[in-house]
DNA sequence: AGCAAGTTGGTTAGTGTTTACTAACTTTTT
DNA sequence: AAAAAGTTAGTAAACACTAACCAACTTGCT
């Protein structure tokens, strides 16, 4: 999936949008005003609205993925790996604000099944991911094999999310970066063998 | 707060009709249709929609906080405690998929100044008690201190909501209950001593 | 090079639907 | 008799989206 210029445009101005007052705040004359033209051209570059919101998730999760494969593919060990996944995705987080309203938005998107199917996919894929990960950390030896794979990643997932939540709702005061810091110190200890 | 008998049936069917689609599925109309009446007759139970929400919250936070009130109160350890919590915690959401919208929503009521404080205060509450919760455990000694307990509580907390996410992205198929159990397996190998 | 034709990306003006909510009246209960 | 709880009929605002038109490029042909 590629984007022109005005897409990613208008993609961004979305993300915008919705980081300022939430989901329903995206509305295409909020757009149109943000970009400073018109409501139907928009519809010059997207079909309807569902397409803005299936290309905002889907180009940030190729920002995401990018960043993520990078780690996967160093030669790190599995828990330094964790370490380094934890840090580029609170940093992306926070760099991003905006983004937050859309990674808790499976609900949101529940009843339009176009976008609750790409929601899905990404948070399986992740899943899938932290699973693998775990896995060949328990084959070197530096993850405990006493719970399995599927449990841990529950626990890195889950803590992942509530740290993000928290930030969210001191309303982006606390310092997410440290809070990070301190998730992976726990996670750390939890999991060393 | 406390609720007339029409007060109640309103706030079930509002329940119902956002498990069934999501919050944006809950408007005067379906209201209406659902309670077979029509549509102004809900305002005279609820001055606004708003109202009418923020009952659902309270109503249902009261039925949780007395179940765990009673399990708080009980004279088993700390440890014990958490597991039952869960096992409440897990068997209610089942007994009302539709809940699950709502818990999930903090991002949906953003917007809205009245509920978003309503839901920061549930969730708020809800910490504090984990933490308390842990805390008791590391005093009576089953469960670890090297670790503090607001970092074990975000463990908890990130566990359970990703166990009920998993649950509903699989359609409310997936055994819920066994899930849950695993999960407290889990947590009871990580935090004893 | 010059120019007609088509494509791209913008405009104004408007449509039909859905939304929460109200006014005014009637029925039922107390 | 009055208060409580329902009705019909309607409103104004917001919503996603469209029709019709226009200007500026790009393209291909002579």
């Amino acid at each position: 999936m590629t984007f022109t210029k005005r897409q990613i445009e208008i993609i961004d101005a979305s993300k915008d949008l919705i980081g300022e007052k939430g989901v329903q705040n995206l509305t295409i004359k909020n757009l149109a005003k943000k970009m400073s033209f018109s409501e139907p051209a928009l519809y010059r570059h997207f079909k309807d609205k569902t397409q803005i919101l299936k290309g905002l998730l889907l180009f940030h999760r190729e920002a995401i993925k990018n960043g993520i494969f990078k780690i996967l593919d160093s030669d790190k060990n599995a828990l330094e790996k964790i370490d380094a996944v934890l840090k580029f995705k609170f940093a992306h987080v926070e760099k991003n604000p905006a983004l937050v309203m859309v990674i808790f938005s499976e609900t949101s998107f529940q009843y339009c099944s176009v976008l609750s199917k790409v929601v899905r996919k990404i948070l399986d894929q992740r899943k899938k991911k932290i699973i693998s990960l775990i896995e060949s950390g328990q084959n070197e030896g530096s993850i405990r094999s006493d719970i399995n794979s599927q449990q841990l990643a529950t626990i890195v997932l889950g803590g992942i999310r509530t740290t993000i939540l928290s930030w969210k709702l001191s309303g982006f005061e606390s310092d997410l970066k440290a809070e990070g810091k301190k998730l992976w110190e726990t996670l750390e200890i939890l999991f060393k063998k």
